[in-house]
DNA sequence: TATGTCCTTATGTAGGACATATTATCCGAA
DNA sequence: TTCGGATAATATGTCCTACATAAGGACATA
């Protein structure tokens, strides 16, 4: 008798509804984060629905790092945990390949764009830390695993110089992605093979060339590892 | 005298762990999308907890996607729904300027990025296509708004040659973080000024340069939108 | 002023009840 | 036998009530 009144919410539940007519509503109000919220009771009696409802509507929004709520002081707005929310949703154990392969194929793009953003920002420091870590491949080259190690740590660091935290955070969730495909697809390098961008030719083009010439040696370097190129 | 005997959780509450636990459950058990899950009741059961806190918990998953339920089918895994959570976490309404920054800078490194796979992927015709929209970007130079619409079309079909639907949909969500700054920032193409790298300029290297020269006519032009270079 | 007690308040958790949709089952008719 | 419709079973969706818990405020006291 309390239901019966109202459209069967096409596609959807109760909770779904709820969930976005308060998003819906708080950005019409033009709330920002560390502003307060109605009460649950207030929000399931203007909304006509029962606690519980809005309460599965709020623990959403609660997970997106949306709502924040301690026990006397009531709800506030939060800011939204956007790498906490990848993490959820970006998980290698339930996507499928496809979506696996454009998560690889994701991560070259990035970091190939990211170049001219680290040819600017890199100092000097960052090239002595980015030499060493060369330094330190070049003597564990026959350890495949201590390899791969540095390879992360030396890419790791190119993320850390372009000094986007979003990208950054965005890579610090990748190795999962590459924990088990990448090891057959990764090839220690060849220090000798002229045909290949190395470490070093990247901190050469860094030390001595422009944006656009670091860029294109980060292509090079990444492009072996592109489907179709 | 049911919740005394376990640990006050530190820093989370109930729905938080049974979310957790459910999750890493499902990753245990190696269960892929289409699997089924064990019913509300078995799990609040088996977590000793109430069947509201169990389904507070279900019902963030099934915002993600991880879960889906019918009526009496029960519950199955899902695939995680990638755009739809992006949709939720990245929304300009609740996010701070740095978050706008770092998001704004993030869609101009992917679009350098793309580049190679935009040369190595697109066909003749879409380099008619492209070819079309700087015809019409020419006809309407005076018009800012028009002109605008057509340069986001433009680099929309640049998206779609790259052809990776993960970073599409990333694409697709972007405008609400130009919708009001970006006016300012846009200027008008001058057409014959060298400096600047037109669209048209973009097309002859995707018909006569290569990947290297292409990306980095990309990077030229959105190299003005960026901050610090 | 400082402090400790009590009270109020809003969220967190529990448990039961019923509604609803969907599937399985069974029975009767062609 | 087979097909089709009525019926029962089942898991989720929604509602309700009650109580636990933490946190902030009010107040009295030293």
């Amino acid at each position: 008798m309390t239901t019966t009144d109202l459209q069967p919410l096409p596609g959807g539940t109760l909770s779904d509804a709820v969930e976005h007519r308060i998003v819906d509503w708080l950005r019409q109000q033009g709330l920002k984060p560390g502003d307060p919220l109605p009460g649950e009771l207030e929000l399931a009696q203007t909304l006509q629905v029962s606690r519980n409802v809005v309460r599965e509507a709020l623990s959403r929004l609660r997970m997106i790092g949306l709502v924040r709520s301690r026990k006397r002081a009531g709800m506030h707005l939060g800011e939204p945990d956007i790498p906490g929310t990848l993490a959820r949703v970006l998980d290698a154990a339930f996507l499928d390949q496809a979506r696996i392969a454009q998560l690889r194929e994701l991560r070259l793009v990035i970091e190939i764009g990211l170049a001219p953003l680290v040819f600017t920002r890199h100092s000097a420091a960052d090239r002595a830390e980015l030499t060493e870590l060369v330094t330190q491949e070049r003597a564990v080259a026959d350890d495949c695993d201590a390899s791969r190690a540095i390879d992360a740590h030396f890419h790791a660091v190119l993320y850390r110089i372009g000094d986007n935290p979003m990208i950054t955070e965005f890579q610090a969730l990748l190795p999962s992605f590459f924990a088990t495909a990448d090891r057959a697809a990764f090839r220690p390098t060849r220090f000798n093979d002229p045909a290949i961008v190395s470490h070093a030719d990247l901190i050469h083009e860094l030390e001595h060339g422009t944006a656009v010439s670091f860029a294109a040696a980060m292509q090079g370097h990444l492009t072996p590892h592109l489907a179709g190129c």
